[in-house]
DNA sequence: TTCCTGATTGTTACG
DNA sequence: CGTAACAATCAGGAA
């Protein structure tokens, strides 16, 4: 047991709780622009979701939702967050990943047009599929 | 009818 | 180092 919380984040921000711009009809005009995988949080809120839907056939809205998402979240152990963050992680490569042909494509997009066949090796190889979310910690 | 907001936390990126 | 914003969701409120 870590006796200190991280509370390094000290949630600084939270002037985000107005409604931060974050527009819900906004569409990015970049179609290949990646979007944030889903964290560790939002990752449990998904299968939450589902709970909460049956447990709360009445469904109150995403706020009801979020709360006691939130609520349980904090009361999840580490280890029982493992497994979300793990995905999470798992999410955040393939992030790394798109991210990486995003900002190629903007290179050679906006950039020249000569490109054919060397680029294949120019480009990022994404063929890199190794063992890949396989981290276990044993006890 | 159609669009937008709300609420949660995490993560990422820039100055 | 710190801030700023955005990631999903689903139904209701507003114009």
């Amino acid at each position: 047991m870590k006796g200190g919380e991280t509370k390094a984040q000290a949630k600084g921000t939270d002037d985000r709780l107005k409604t931060r711009g974050k527009k819900a009809g906004k569409k990015t005009k970049d179609p290949n622009k990646p979007k944030r995988p889903p964290s560790a949080f939002f990752v449990f809120l998904d299968g939450f979701r589902r709970e909460f839907n049956e447990a709360n056939p009445n469904n109150k809205s995403v706020g009801a939702v979020g709360k006691a998402a939130g609520a349980k979240w904090k009361s999840m152990s580490d280890e029982e967050k493992a497994p979300y963050v793990a995905t999470a992680e798992s999410k955040k490569s393939e992030y790394v990943k798109t991210m990486q042909k995003y900002n190629m494509k903007l290179a050679n997009g906006t950039n020249t047009g000569d490109d054919d066949s060397d680029k294949s090796k120019s480009e990022v190889n994404d063929e890199e599929e190794g063992g890949s979310a396989e981290e276990e910690d044993d006890d």
